[in-house]
RNA sequence: GGGCCUGUAGCUCAAUUGGGAGAGCGCCUGAUUUGCAUUCAGGAGGUCAGGGGUUCGAAUCCCCUCAGGUCCA
């Protein structure tokens, strides 16, 4: 049996036991920040299992997209993958152990038709409820082994929650494949037993002291890793035999150049890029792009892993893309995102190979030169800091590293590295438990999403009842809030729009026959309850109190002339840049709107125009908005675009602008009637946010024409102060910068001139001797230490042997410059040492060359002193350098 | 989350213990008129990533922020 019959038996089998079959959710987990990415089945589910969420049907199952960064180093072996297909059941408080078990069991024996007898399972060490299901539907005792917390109990996620313990079912590729030990049994690691199905019987809640008590309605979790069950249908040990890989191992043979895979190495390098190469094709399908941190960073390891091995290999060109495209012709049938995403999956992994070459051009330049060094040094080996920093920090593979060292005749040491990583490992582990776990930020609200009627799509004010008040903070619950205080309120029906999807919450007034209140925001608590922060104005409010609750309308207006906007932009910019744009995050607040999205190449400013004019003119044609609500199947089916994954069964609201429409939009946001009332649309930022990530940030409405007015407003400020029409702005200020830069040239050569001048002067009225040598003293006028530095030059070039001490004042305080002549440094004469003496006297300090010092100080009323004291440190210094 | 490295002219990079912001390539102007990067002379181009601090003085030292690279979790 092939990979897709076996999904489909799966899938179909639970199916005829009531199952509702859920599609993969995406490998980003949305909606849990926690989690870096979909590390099983059970994540979408998760929401039901501790019941934030109510199941569209109590028995679930699915094939589930998962990825796993733990076992990256292990790849290449015969069961490990970072990225792997799970299939599972589930029980949301349904069915429990004896379903769970007998079905698990008629699955593998009577659909996969497993053989019986190569069958084991495993269960926890005192679970005897499994051990007698287990047995009574025929499975032999001495082939159920008991085991222990590490294998046998899940749970729970962090220090406390729901937990349980599990059983396993193994499949016994038989003694040949093992360690041949009499008591080798699926608690072996020798390779002769493979794990395949997991179920979890979640039955207890464990609190903080490690306390379990039973749950009043257990759930069932099960989990099964399709590849390894592939292998296990085709009786071969290594998920590498299977359909799903042949076809990419090939691949990489061809590529490669490879006729037959004659060695354990090499086959472990094939199978690294072809485990790799769906990693990263499915990764970007979902939304990941390339990053130092992150899913991001993940995705560029395993690139670059797959590359790296590649060239192990003895491929010597960029090759990914061949690798990512026989991935999406494999699996696009079943999974479409690949196909959606084709272009945008090639492009990422060029860029992201061609950018890895650089790097190991980089590295191989610094390899070469620390290899030179040692050579100087007379050393023969390189340093094991040497190598892990290359690796460290500059992403040069040690194997690489070692390679070129030996071509050299240097040798390195492979242990010193790993005892350098081990150190890096240990930082990073230490730093980590300093930590502490995360508190999750509760509300004591005993609401939930279906505690209010939100009517704010038909009306902007309503009448109401509060139903609950709690603090600031949703950590208090009250009965009442009196005038000054701000509390958080929950009503029964409700116009204010809480802050979701990009779109900030609403604000507006409360008011009731007891009192008048502010709305200062809107927004859901942690328990689903669309709740508001009010401030009490005057009296006060209670609960059960009936209230009258209304929007601020032109500020909601606002909101939703950007919402409408934000679409439009989000069709034109797939018109202008191609269908890869898709949105990554979106803000929509009164004053402006923010759109970020998936653009590999920069924007043009002609494309920048060319997206602002698409708006415009369809905000022109005065297109119809209009909401439907319909299943998410339909909507989807209809051509919407769905930003993040909606909850599968769920009714979702549709948003379509114009007919022909040009936009189609899964959205529950608030927007105008038609487009016209937009007004205009003016985008006033575009940037890249990252890679291949772009924001564009516009104004619509009322915020553009204050845009606009504040813009035209500087325009004419600057025209009436340079006398002008603001049409003559621009060739007016070409005048002005081209005369100004002509002005400084001139004062600068005349500062010159003037320096020779008085270079002359001070030649003639201030040069002395002092023991012989030419010395020139002087205070001079004000200017910048440059300018006095040049004036220096000229005067040694003057008295040709000697030294030059000049003061001036700049900026209000004293600075100085001493110059020796060349024949008057060998003679012990350091201006630097020269000009920190004096500069000390003014309160300074100074230093710089032999031949040129500068020093600033202090006290201007100094200066006088000490250019007094200058004949005797210079008497000072020659009686010092003649010794 | 924790390290390490980098950020200077359009590009590639220098700048010694803190002391006058530079080179090569590219660009502009003028000569040269040539075997395919001709040569010569001159010129423009810099918030030294940003902000704060130490100092008489910071590209340089310290702190913070931002961006990029890289490793670990």
């Amino acid at each position: 049996m092939n990979s897709n019959e076996i999904r489909n038996l799966f899938l179909d089998f639970f199916t005829e036991k009531d199952h509702k079959v859920l599609p993969s959710s995406s490998l980003i987990p949305h909606g849990d920040p926690t989690l870096l990415l979909t590390t099983a089945g059970m994540v979408q589910i998760k929401p039901y299992f501790l019941g934030i969420a109510t199941p569209p049907n109590p028995r679930l199952a699915s094939c589930q997209k998962c990825f796993r960064t733990t076992d990256i180093d292990s790849v290449g072996d015969n069961k490990h993958l970072t990225f792997f297909e799970m299939l599972g059941n589930f029980s949301v408080g349904d069915y429990f152990k004896e379903e769970a078990i007998a079905w698990g069991w008629e699955f593998v024996t009577e659909r996969l038709k497993l053989p019986f007898d190569k069958l084991w399972v495993t269960i926890f060490l005192d679970d005897d409820e499994a051990h007698r299901i287990w047995k009574s539907i025929g499975v032999p005792a001495e082939r159920i082994v008991r085991l222990g917390e590490k294998d046998n109990f899940w749970g729970p996620a962090g220090d406390s929650g729901p937990c349980g313990p599990c059983s396993e079912i193994h499949y016994d590729f038989g003694k040949e494949y093992g360690c041949g030990k009499p008591g080798c049994d699926p608690s072996c690691s020798c390779g002769r037993f493979s794990e395949i199905w997991n179920l979890v019987f979640t039955q207890y809640n464990q609190d903080r002291d490690g306390k379990r008590t039973p749950l009043p309605k257990p759930n069932i979790d099960t989990g099964m890793g399709l590849e390894r069950v592939v292998a296990a249908s085709i009786g071969k040990p290594s998920v590498y035999d299977t359909d799903l890989f042949v076809p990419l191992m090939d691949k990489v043979c061809k590529i490669a150049a490879i006729a037959k895979i004659d060695n354990d190495e090499m086959l472990r390098y094939v199978r690294i890029v072809a485990e790799h190469s769906r990693g990263v094709s499915f990764l970007i399908a979902d939304g990941v792009l390339p990053s130092n941190e992150g899913r991001g960073y993940v995705l560029r390891r395993l690139l670059r892993r797959a590359c790296f091995m590649g060239r192990r290999l003895g491929i010597k060109l960029a090759f990914m893309v061949e690798m990512a495209q026989a991935v999406i012709d494999k699996m696009g049938s079943v999974y479409p995102e690949l196909i959606a995403n084709n272009r945008l999956i090639l492009e990422v992994i060029k860029n992201e190979e061609e950018k890895f070459y650089d790097t190991l051009d980089a590295g191989i330049n610094m390899c070469e030169k620390a290899i030179a060094d040692a050579r100087t040094e007379g050393r023969n080996c390189l340093l094991n800091e040497e190598i892990f920093k290359f690796w460290d920090t500059y992403g040069f593979p040690f194997e690489l590293s070692s390679e070129i060292a030996n071509e050299h005749g240097l040798s390195v040491d492979r242990s010193g590295f790993e005892q350098e990583m081990e150190k890096q490992r240990e930082r990073a582990r230490a730093a980590h438990k300093f930590n502490g776990s995360l508190s999750i930020v509760g509300s004591v609200s005993k609401h939930d999403a279906n505690s209010t009627a939100f009517v704010g799509y038909e009306m902007l004010s309503t009448t109401s009842h509060i139903i609950e008040i709690m603090d600031e903070k949703a950590s208090v619950s009250l009965n009442k809030a009196e005038t000054g205080q701000k509390v958080i309120l929950v009503m029964d029906r409700t116009p204010f729009y809480g802050e979701m999807g990009g779109q900030i919450g609403d604000t507006g007034r409360i008011r009731s026959s007891k009192g008048s209140l502010t709305v200062l925001n809107s927004f859901y608590l942690a328990s689903g309850a669309l709740a508001v922060l009010v401030r009490v104005d005057s009296g006060s409010i209670a609960v059960g109190d009936e209230i009258d609750a209304m929007v601020d309308e032109s500020r909601r207006l606002d909101i939703a002339r950007n919402h409408t906007a934000t679409h439009i932009l989000q069709s034109v910019l797939r018109r202008v840049l191609g269908s890869h744009v898709a949105q990554r995050g979106s803000l929509v607040s009164p004053e402006r709107l923010r759109f970020d999205f998936v653009q590999l190449s920069p924007i043009s400013k002609e494309q920048l125009k060319e997206i602002e004019a698409g708006v415009n003119e369809i905000i022109r044609r005065d297109l119809p908005v209009v909401t439907t609500t319909c299943s998410y199947d339909e909507a989807i089916h209809d051509g919407a675009t769905a930003i993040f994954e909606e909850k599968y069964g769920d009714i979702v609201r549709l948003v379509k602008i114009g007919a022909p429409r040009v936009s189609a939009e899964l959205c529950g946001g608030t927007h105008v009637r038609s487009t016209g009332e937009i007004g205009y649309f003016h985008i006033i930022n575009e940037a890249s946010i990252g890679t291949g990530l772009r924001r564009i940030e516009a104004v619509t409405g009322r915020g553009a024409e204050s845009f606009i007015n504040e813009h035209l407003a500087i325009l004419e400020q600057i025209a009436s102060e340079l006398k002008v029409n603001p049409v003559e702005l621009p060739g007016k200020v070409t005048n002005l910068s081209s005369s100004l830069s002509e002005a400084i040239r001139q004062v600068t050569s005349l500062q010159r001139e003037l320096s020779r001048y008085e270079v002359d002067k001070l030649i003639r009225s201030n040069l002395t001797a002092i023991g012989g040598v030419n010395v020139v003293i002087a205070y001079v006028q004000s200017m910048p230490t440059s300018a006095l530095m040049e004036m220096a030059d000229m005067l040694k070039d003057k008295i040709e042997s000697g030294i030059v001490v000049l003061a001036s004042v700049y900026e209000d305080k004293p600075v100085f410059i001493a110059a020796t002549t060349p024949d008057m440094v060998k003679k012990g004469i350091h201006s630097g040492k020269l000009v920190k003496k004096i500069a000390e006297i003014a309160g300074g300090g100074g230093g710089g060359k032999p031949e040129m010092a500068q020093a600033g100080a202090r006290n201007a009323d100094k200066i006088n002193d000490a250019l007094a004291a200058v004949p005797v440190f210079i008497t000072e210094l020659l009686r010092s350098g003649h010794a």
